[in-house]
DNA sequence: CAATCAGTTGCACGGAGTGCAGAAATGTGC
DNA sequence: GCACATTTCTGCACTCCGTGCAACTGATTG
C-alpha cells in the first residue's frame, strides 16, 4: 500500500531525508564508517534513533542511498538520446550525469573514496551499481539491432559498461583524482574492445 | 603474527571448517538464509556458537566461504595456461574449473540459486566475485602485449571477464541450469566485444 | 472543541559479532 | 603414567543493528 503523500509532506520528507544523509555522510567521513554508530547520526541530526531507521533502511542506506538516485539520472539521461545512437556512446553520455550531481570534485573524490575504502560498504557499493543493469540494461535492449535483440545480449553490454566505470573509478580513487575519470573509462573500454 | 601450525592441527581445522560450511549450506538451502540463526548452524555441527566464529569471520563468509576458494582455483588454472595464450582465451579456460568443483550439475544450481536468490548474499557474492580481480589481473597483466602492457588495461579485461561470468551464471539461474553456462559466456563476450 | 491521522519516540526484543577468562583437550618431557 | 605447557573450546557479558508495538505529539478538518 503505497499512500499518495500530500506535496507538503513528501517534500520534508525528502528535506530531512537529505538532512540525514548529508549528517551521515560528515560523520563517516570524520571518524570512519565503522566506528560511527547510527545512534551518533540520529542524535547529530537531532532526531531518534527510531526515526532515522523510518527514512533508511540500514546503516549501510545511509551511505549508500545516493547510487540509487543516480542509476536513476543515468537511465533518465540515457532515454533522452537519439533513438539510433549506438549503444555504447549513449551510456557513455549518460554516466556523464555524475559530474553533474556532485557540486566539486573534491568532495566527488571524498565520496567515492569513502565508497571505496570502507570494507564494510564495498560489497553494498559494488551491489547497488550492478542494480544500475536493472534500470539500464531494457532501455540498452532497445537500441540493439534487430538481429542481436536480446535481452541477455543487452544484460551482458550493460555490465561491462558499468564495470569499467568502476575500474575507472576504481583508478581514480588510487590516483586521488589527479586523471580525469572519463579518460580512464575510456582507456578501459579501449582494453576491452579494441575495434571500439 | 601468524603461527606456523603443526600439520595435524592445520588438518583437522579444514576438515572441521569445511563441515561447518556444508552443515551451513544444508540449513540454508532448506530454511532459507535470513531464518537461519548462527546458533542453529553451530547447534547442528555440535560445536559452540563462539567456535564458530572461530572458523568463520561472518555468517556470511559461512556461505560465500567456496567463492575464495574458487578464485584461487581460477588463478591456479590460469597460470598453467601456456604463456602465450591471448588472455581471453586462458581465462574462459580458468574459468572451467568451476565445472570440476561442485560434484553434481544439479548441486552447483542449486549453490549459485542461494547466492543469486537471496537479497543479503547477492552483495557479498558479488564483491567476492570482484575480488577475484586482484588475483587474476596481474596475471593478466603478464599477458599483454608489451605495447599495452598496463596494469590498468589488465585490470578492465579482468573485471569485464567476471562480470560476463556473472551475467552467465545470473542467466543461467533464470533458466534453471537448462543450458551451459558457457555457452551463455560465450554469448555474453561476443555480445561485448563483436571483434572476437 | 473534538476527532482524526501521520509522523515521532521510547521500549523491549532478537540476532550478529567481540573481548575475556576459565575449562577442556592436546601435546611434550620425564 | 604423570606433571606441565599450549592450544582450542566454551560461556558470559557486552555493543550495535534492525524491528514490532504502543503511546505520544502536533497539525488538519469538521
Amino acid at each position: 500500500m503505497v499512500q499518495k503523500l500530500s506535496p507538503i509532506r513528501e517534500q520534508t520528507r525528502t528535506v530531512v531525508r537529505s538532512l540525514l544523509a548529508r549528517t551521515a555522510f560528515e560523520l563517516f567521513s570524520a571518524k570512519g564508517y565503522d566506528a560511527t554508530t547510527v545512534d551518533e547520526v540520529a542524535a547529530a541530526a537531532g532526531v531518534s534513533r527510531r526515526t532515522l531507521f523510518n527514512y533508511f533502511r540500514t546503516k549501510e542506506d545511509l551511505a549508500l542511498s545516493g547510487l540509487s538516485e543516480q542509476g536513476e539520472m543515468i537511465a533518465a539521461r540515457f532515454a533522452q538520446r537519439p533513438a539510433r545512437e549506438d549503444a555504447w556512446t549513449s551510456l557513455r553520455a549518460a554516466f556523464h550525469v555524475l559530474e553533474e550531481i556532485e557540486s566539486s570534485p573534491d568532495r566527488r573524490l571524498e565520496v567515492v573514496t569513502l565508497l571505496f575504502g570502507n570494507e564494510s560498504l564495498r560489497a553494498g557499493h559494488a551491489e547497488k551499481q550492478a542494480r544500475w543493469q536493472d534500470l539500464l540494461s531494457p532501455l540498452v535492449e532497445q537500441r540493439l539491432k534487430a538481429s542481436d535483440h536480446r535481452a541477455f545480449e543487452a544484460r551482458a553490454i550493460t555490465a561491462t559498461a558499468i564495470t569499467c566505470l568502476q575500474v575507472a573509478f576504481h583508478e581514480w580513487v588510487q590516483l586521488r583524482g589527479r586523471v580525469d575519470v572519463f579518460d580512464l573509462y575510456d582507456r578501459a573500454l579501449r582494453a576491452v574492445r579494441p575495434s571500439a
